[in-house]
DNA sequence: AAAAGAATATGATAAATATCATATGGGACG
DNA sequence: CGTCCCATATGATATTTATCATATTCTTTT
């Protein structure tokens, strides 16, 4: 059945990304097969291939978006706070409680990070300028932006942010989860440097 | 082929746990299937039911294994430290170009972190005793041991080098790989809090 | 309103994979 | 020295999965 076909080609691609970006936050890049985002997209399995050359192009698109939807979500934060407050509240979102129970719609380093060495060179290429842009964010909002120093101090916030969420996550263990989220937070608000 | 009979069939089930820790850190939990882990154990896959009950079991006793390795020797580094210097040998070892290197043998949290969520409960199990273990390591070697917020600070220190070996892995620009482990280095050796 | 064209569904194939049943060969013990 | 037992190998099955070829239906155009 030709479905809708209003739905233009590429309103369809954009779906089928969209989909993608939030399932293999949640199931992983190796959880997560053509089927299940095509299903998860109202689609069958089979014309994924109208859209995408491989798994591999589609999994790398799927990347750079979820880059890009937590870099905006991130500087919309930021631009959101009181002045001086921008790290602060970026912090409190990403270090809380509805961060570490909705991994599809958070920080695809917290999702995806130990599995991003074995992906597709593509696939490492748009996340690493992600996470570049990531750490931007990060740098402009910290008191200390401009002076020498910052992003390294940057580079080790983030570090930081997204350990303490993959810890979190990992364990099963609620009260350690808290304490770990508590612990980063505590220690990265004060500017500790 | 009976093979050696003399290798008791627990001395195999050993050398099976063993590799499976080292395939798990190398390939992920998704990425490692029964047939790769014998083959790599230099057994056929069909035996495979004769030593474990599923292949979760096995990814248990694997991922404890892993655990179990890696606070072993940390412990061992800290113990070779001279004295006060326990956190920096630790420090510098985690955060090391050979760690980065080599995730078969090193951390089991930062080469499987993020598909922990979604591991049997045994497996998470496993990964969380060991992770307190860790972390208890860490605390020992800290400065401030024995102080009020000592463990919390343990806890930030774990997140901190998680993060930043994760990060460092997943990119694709080894001068960022650098900057990131430099950047953990530095800040979280001069006892920062 | 019918024909053409584009988008998606159906169906098929080949490879991988978890799991299980049975065969085999080497060592212990009579 | 031959028999039995146990660990492991062989082989099979059912499921999943990536990928592709073909059929079907919707929309547009005339």
């Amino acid at each position: 059945m030709g479905r809708t076909a209003n739905q233009s080609k590429e309103a369809t691609h954009e779906r089928i990304v969209e989909t993608a970006a939030r399932v293999i936050r949640r199931s992983g890049y190796g959880g997560t097969s053509v089927a299940d985002i095509m299903k998860e997209a109202g689609l069958t399995h089979g014309g994924f291939y109208a859209h995408f050359a491989s798994r591999e192009a589609m999994l790398a698109e799927a990347a750079d978006r979820a880059g890009a939807e937590a870099v905006s979500l991130s500087t919309r934060v930021a631009a959101d706070a009181p002045p001086e407050q921008g790290l602060d509240w970026l912090l409190r979102a990403y270090l809380s409680e509805e961060h570490l129970k909705n991994p599809e719609i958070g920080c695809p380093v917290a999702a995806l990070g130990s599995e991003m060495p074995r992906q597709a060179p593509e696939v490492r290429r748009a996340a690493t300028r992600r996470i570049k842009e990531m750490i931007d964010v990060i740098a402009r909002q910290s008191p200390d932006w401009g002076q020498p120093g910052a992003h390294e101090n940057a580079l080790m916030t983030a570090a930081t942010m997204v350990g303490a969420l993959i810890m979190a996550r990992a364990v099963d263990d609620s009260k350690l989860s808290d304490a770990l989220l508590k612990a980063a937070l505590e220690h990265l608000t004060p500017a500790c440097a």
